[in-house]
DNA sequence: TTTAGCACTCGAATTGTTTGAGTGCTAACA
DNA sequence: TGTTAGCACTCAAACAATTCGAGTGCTAAA
């Protein structure tokens, strides 16, 4: 549909873009390397991607920039190859080659080097508490009515919350159940576990265990774990870097969002389809992030996806170096993953 | 030293600057009610002030702002007197009057209430781990190399670490220490823990169990529990909501700041003596928090102090409210975590 | 001691002008 | 027929000049 040379000169406009922030005019785009033809006939090529909607004047004498439209054919068929300096491979290594116990603290080592590498915003979620799988359970009294839950899943990962228990439930037969129940759940995975219990272990419980009734509904507020994945965020303030956020008032609502973090999680959450995906501006259906783009890549352990890492930038982003960084954290966090599991 | 003119001229041109932001002039002051001489004798009086330091001029022929040593007398000496209102009441105490299980929670939720009354950011310290008793410990092994940590305080806190265990450890070894451990420490201040094992526990230990010293090495590891309290921002971004930080390039440093933690940390931990304390400007000697002011409460269970609430806002912040607003919260949740305690 | 009055200052807002980078259109050229 | 040179036009941004108003300090009179 689009000739090479528009094809050339949607490209250099966008590269030159996302480079200076500036709109982009044909005498500029004529004095490229890349480019041997004239401005005048740039000038009508240009005319035409503004008919085709790829491109845009900011006022009527004014140079174009890239629409959403444009941004959307660049990411998909036009991104400049990139490939990372060696510096950059090697503290994204760096990051995955000390030995880190926690999985966790993994996770939040990379939405660090995202942030790092790229000046954007950078997310990670994850792993899924669902995907993980129970180690052990405990329940330490506390008071007479209250004590801590405590779940232990086979990452490291430990949930806790406080409960009340029920003056009628008696601290023996609390910790019989708790027992009974780790003998028979080891490795269940956390959002089976209700299902388990009740198919599998009840009888057990009702034979050994007097008052089963009330002692389950304080075993039923244990279980009801959050089923919210952590999110990490680091460089929450990188935006500011970007000169068209330098305007307090316009990035007020984009503010909040990552203030709040649950709009962001929401996003995150919808893109968990395998390899790197790219929603820009409005396409994130959030008010606020117009000017945004977020790239979402998953990891995974095997072959089994996990968890989440984004960068969070202004739709005049450096797509192809993003998504350079973005899959090469991916896939290390991945690697560093299966192998610690593989140690499991 | 000052007049009773010149008192009221200072308190009325602070009063007022805090209010509108503008710098204060002569006339302007003169048609307030409270002042009835003229504008040519507030000029002369105010010409005092400024040669003693306590206003300053933001250019030759304008009106005065506060300087930060008129600021600093109007906290200690010309507070006017600020009374809640119904509505500001019943908010806190709603807080407080909901059943809290979790003691950080409850410090969590203090912060919050404290940023929406006032629009400032708000920071609470909590409590610090040192105070609180250990209540059970628990080594729950992950792999053959590696176990989860937990310990339980008093106050429903659960922390946990991944540590490594040496291979020559055994499990029922490590099990049987920490009952011994659970029999023996159970109430002691987290604090004291280490002193206390090697002091009262040792023998025990060295009696029971096989192979002490490999694992006390373990144990240490799980003991040396992170000292720093728990701390809760809301309303990071509050900053932005006054005119004085419009400008994000004059912001940068203040930002990274508050996206750090760590140094309002420090500040916080410097200030704990109780009641409630007010930093100005260049009092807290922070690069970036030269237009802000800190004011911090402690809050305490009985007459033990515990924690830390702040208040971050501009110089120009309405110190009367806030510190109304901070004394109550301070107030109610000591309140609060003394009926928690008590039903210990 | 207080105040009215005056000359002066300076920031902010308003207006006009210039500059430069851009446009579209047309006509000439290969 | 596609390309380009040239021209008239547009507009934002930068700059200078002007005005306006809120402020000052100082002096002299009440």
């Amino acid at each position: 549909m689009l000739t090479d040379r528009q094809l050339l000169i949607l490209q250099v406009i966008i590269d030159d873009f996302i480079r200076s922030g500036q709109p982009v005019g044909s005498r500029t785009l004529s004095k490229k390397h890349q480019i041997s033809f004239s401005s005048a006939t740039i000038r009508n090529e240009m005319a035409d991607l503004e008919e085709l909607g790829y491109i845009e004047k900011t006022h009527i004498s004014s140079g174009r920039v890239p629409s959403e439209k444009g941004y959307r054919y660049y990411v998909d068929h036009l991104l400049p190859p990139q490939r990372l300096t060696r510096t950059d491979i090697q503290k994204i290594r760096s990051v995955f080659a000390e030995r880190i116990y926690e999985l966790e603290k993994l996770v939040q080592k990379s939405a660090q080097i995202l942030s790092d590498l790229t000046n954007y915003t950078s997310i990670a979620l994850g792993p899924a508490f669902k995907e993980s799988k129970l180690k052990r359970m405990q329940i330490i009294p506390l008071t007479e009515q209250t004590a801590v839950a405590i779940v232990v899943t086979d990452t490291g990962h430990v949930e806790n919350r406080v409960i009340t228990v029920p003056t009628t439930v008696n601290a023996g037969d609390l910790e019989k159940m708790v027992n009974i129940l780790n003998e028979r759940l080891n490795g269940v995975p956390l959002i089976d576990l209700k299902e388990k219990i009740e198919t599998e272990v009840a009888d057990v419980l009702r034979r050994h265990i007097r008052n089963y009734d009330s002692i389950l509904n304080t075993l039923i507020d244990t279980l009801d774990i959050p089923e919210e994945e952590k999110m990490f965020f680091a460089g929450k303030t990188n935006m500011f870097n970007q000169p068209e956020f330098s305007d307090i008032q316009k990035v007020r609502p984009l503010l909040n969002i990552i203030e709040q973090e649950k709009d962001i999680y929401r996003l995150l959450r919808k893109q968990s389809q395998k390899g790197v995906r790219v929603s820009i501006g409005r396409e994130n259906e959030l008010s606020g992030m117009e000017n945004c783009s977020l790239i979402t890549a998953t990891y995974s352990i095997g072959d089994e996806p996990f968890g989440t890492i984004a960068i969070l930038g202004p739709t005049r982003m450096e797509y192809s170096r993003v998504i350079t960084v973005l899959n090469r954290v991916a896939t290390d966090l991945s690697a560093a993953l299966t192998k610690w599991y593989q140690n499991q």
